[in-house]
DNA sequence: CTCTATTGATATGTATACTGATGATTAGTA
DNA sequence: TACTAATCATCAGTATACATATCAATAGAG
């Protein structure tokens, strides 16, 4: 009769949703009031300065309509500035303000605590093998989601 | 420096939106138009017809209030009956209706589908191996999440 | 039996996510 | 160089998700 608890998806989702809770709650407590995708967007420009939205999008798999409005939150807030490209007025250069470079560098150890807690469940060598197969399956299914993962290296 | 594709909550939710996308492309091929939420709950209240909508929402661990609009959805689209319960006037009987039996029933192979196309990176083991773990960590992490699953046995 | 605490459902506001469409701009081709 | 295709960003619309608050109704304590 397929019970949900079985299927794949479904507890991937209660991951998900744990690995969200957890992340809010731990930068929380830190005095932050950051999501898991906008510590991605900034982590990732902090790699890439001056990139365009379609080229984050695609470095931290996500949908372009959805960093649209990721950035404009994150320019609101003073964490990055976005102004158009010279050569190309259709894209958006992005870059990190001050702010938000020091956000990213005091954020740090609640990121850690997040993953530690995420984890908690599982011994040591447990967690390579789990960490080993979650990539082998995202590496596998990349093309069939709308917000593939584009962007050589890793 | 912490690239986030090593950290478990960016692979986990890059999963997470393949599971999704699978799962939509998979019931519209067959045919279908219905979300991974909407068939939880529609799979949960044919086991467990009667049940309110705060205990829908404990048994496929998901925020109330979510929940209430998704079993609003699909009253609307006739899939399932509200009623207010006899004895507690506060709660709503949920159940299934004709339509939404005879939904479940044919929607069944592309359910299966999903999870198999979403698991297909893996050999049979290793899927074994994968799930064990992941069960693992959604029950270590059961506490953390504000929609925590709720409702005895599986 | 009354007062209070709890509970089920909903309202409000914010932030993802994705589909489909459009406008502006650039690139590629005949 | 004119035309067409592709690309970047955005708009509109729908559907999760969650925090916080409120309302109605029930349960428990005294």
């Amino acid at each position: 009769m397929t019970q949900i608890y079985d299927l794949p998806g479904h507890q991937i989702r209660r991951l998900h949703q744990i690995s969200v809770a957890v992340f809010a709650a731990q930068t929380r407590a830190a005095g932050f009031d950051l999501t898991p995708v906008q510590y991605a967007a900034l982590a990732s420009l902090r790699d890439h300065p001056g990139i365009d939205q379609a080229t984050l999008a695609g470095l931290i798999a996500y949908d372009r309509v959805t960093i649209g409005g990721v950035v404009s939150r994150l320019e609101a807030r003073g964490y990055l500035q976005r102004k158009v490209r010279d050569g190309d007025r259709r894209a958006r250069s992005l870059t990190l303000t001050e702010r938000g470079e020091s956000l990213l560098a005091t954020i740090q150890p609640a990121v850690r605590a997040t993953q530690d807690q995420l984890m908690a469940g599982l011994a040591p060598d447990e967690r390579d093998a789990f960490m080993r197969l979650l990539a082998k399956l995202t590496e596998a299914g990349n093309h069939l989601s709308r917000a593939p993962f584009e962007g050589g290296e890793a």
